[in-house]
DNA sequence: CTGTTAGCGCCTTCAA
DNA sequence: TTGAAGGCGCTAACAG
């Protein structure tokens, strides 16, 4: 008994028996293959758009042994950084005929784990991955590069030696975020942090103290606060800022939503804003521009960018333009942009 | 000459080789077949751990002819609308088994055909879509019809009779809106809806004036005005809604970004918000929790949920609980949200 | 309980 | 210029 799998798809063994001509012929007449006779190919494509045939992809990547498909795995769509770092992942596969197949880990190693191991047995040709925040064992991309499957992380990537990986440095956007902040003549800088395994803080606070060197002011520790990113965290950091006896002119805060919640803070003390106190952040977030109080100056980490960097790695890789364990670590620099101030 | 195409993964074949024992049997230990004897399973299993032995799903896709993949198609990810609703669609789909393909239009309808034409490529099992601003041909999706892959719209359905489809009705909302005004006695309620074409800015005047009506007042439609959700288009709505002989003292807007942009037209003006004018608004975005002065109320679409019903009826649909042409629309209530008023 | 075999759709070598 | 045949990895029908 013959099992009828393809709901009525017209098959290249169809066109051939239709013109009573073998298989191999309309293969080769579909592909353009020069030894076929004009005559023959013009009447294989003829009954091809007749009958509306389309090759089964899903044959030829069986077969070819690749699906261009690349997975994405992220912590969180709905967070805007992500979803413009997909956008830009999205495009830059889509121009050069990739498909995108999707996963969130909701910074659930398990979870995680599992997505990884789907999209393998997908076959998916490679991976752009933004590990979640307590991932701390890696195993499952140890997987990966066993089943020879690059991937490319992005952003938020794992401390491992040998990996290829596409981050913006914070350092530097820091460093001008400080100097931003020096030149309009504030000393008590204090700065909000991540937590301290991050990174991403680690970056920011070594930004922090190389601007405080560069004027050659000295460094006052107490003035960094590690806070965990929760409205509570903003609040006791905002509230041991404002404390010191050194008066705190101006926050540095981990990103945007954190600079949201210090400015709550602040106006509830009866602070006013970029006269008391300013704040600079970290722009994870477009909306900045509708709070009533944006941040004076923003660290822009370009999402979209690294999205597509991270895409033209990966590609570079598939197209063997590069060997699999000629490891690339592109950093892209961060940069300030400076708001409107007449608000 | 054999090629070697699957990069040295084994396959049941080396299992059946090692264990001399038939390829079936391997297949059917794999797959805890109960005809298997105890033993040959254990032992198949083990030299399946000992080798690393996963199947390939590509060759099972080719010959099942299912992917259990399903295509999303959206306008563009980095709208917060639809970041959430494709967290939706991927947590359920995850959830079920299936995986995510993922493309953006960029309201772009030839981008639209191409992504749509790459998905039934890709022999994906069904797709979710939400579809362009200005899309008006709608052949693509009678394409995927003929080929049997059934499609789910979402939120931004076509103008179609016989389709699947989730939906947002943004009139039950409305009602509650305009109610939510009227009780706390406005008269004069503007509205800055959207271009008249969109089916959300039908429901939106349908629920306003429905509102009125049920409250027995007079319908004025100089108080509804059409705009093109531009900053400039807000501001000129405003200016004419404020110019009105009848004095406005509250507005709904189209959405959160419209409502913010009035609210920094009003305070130009000098109008002291929630007291002189009151704003109520759609939710399209988290965010407005942060703004200085959010609408006094947000009329909540959904978006996780759509994308989850969407998902629901599309995997409903490939299970064969329903017959492919038994059309279903679910639409869902959209609902206002009252924000605190002590900000 | 296990083995043999055909076939999914396509491409590609080899032979004509 | 064309045809025949094998094989990619796996499943399932059929036959022991």
């Amino acid at each position: 008994m013959k099992k009828v799998v393809s709901s009525g798809q017209p098959t290249i063994k169809e066109i051939a028996k239709r013109l009573n001509i073998s298989v191999s012929t309309v293969s080769r007449a579909l592909h353009d293959h020069h030894s076929i006779g004009l005559r023959t190919k013009a009447r294989v494509k003829a009954l091809a758009a007749e009958l509306n045939y389309e090759r089964n992809q899903t044959a030829i990547y069986f077969q070819q042994g690749k699906t261009f498909t690349i997975g994405i795995l992220l912590p969180e769509l709905s967070e805007a950084f992500f979803a413009s770092a997909i956008s830009g992942i999205e495009d830059t596969a889509y121009s050069n005929n990739y498909t995108v197949l999707l996963g969130q880990s909701h910074d659930d190693e398990a979870r995680e784990k599992q997505i990884i191991q789907s999209m393998k047995q997908h076959r998916v040709d490679g991976c752009i991955v933004s590990i979640g925040k307590n991932t701390s064992n890696y195993e499952h991309f140890e997987m990966l590069r066993q089943a020879r499957i690059p991937v490319v992380f992005f952003d938020r990537i794992p401390d491992l030696p040998d990996i290829h990986a596409v981050s913006c440095n914070l350092e530097s956007g820091t460093i001008q975020a400080v100097d931003f902040l020096l030149k309009k003549g504030h000393r008590a800088i204090g700065m909000i942090n991540g937590p301290e395994t991050m990174v991403a803080s680690k970056e920011r606070a070594a930004g922090y103290i190389k601007a405080l060197q560069q004027h050659r002011l000295k460094y006052d520790p107490n003035l960094i606060v590690n806070a965990d990113l929760t409205v509570e965290g903003t609040n006791n950091a905002m509230e041991y800022l404002l404390a010191l006896k050194r008066k705190v002119t101006a926050i540095v805060t981990f990103n945007d939503y954190v600079a949201m919640d210090a400015v709550q803070y602040a106006l509830k003390k009866q602070l006013i804003i970029n006269k008391d106190i300013t704040f600079v952040s970290y722009a994870n977030t477009p909306v900045s521009g509708y709070t009533a109080f944006p941040p004076a100056a923003s660290v822009e980490q370009f999402p979209y960018e690294q999205g597509q960097a991270a895409t033209n790695m990966l590609l570079s890789l598939l197209r063997g333009e590069h060997a699999l364990n000629e490891y690339q670590n592109k950093v892209m620099a961060s940069q300030l942009v400076i708001h409107e101030e007449n608000r």
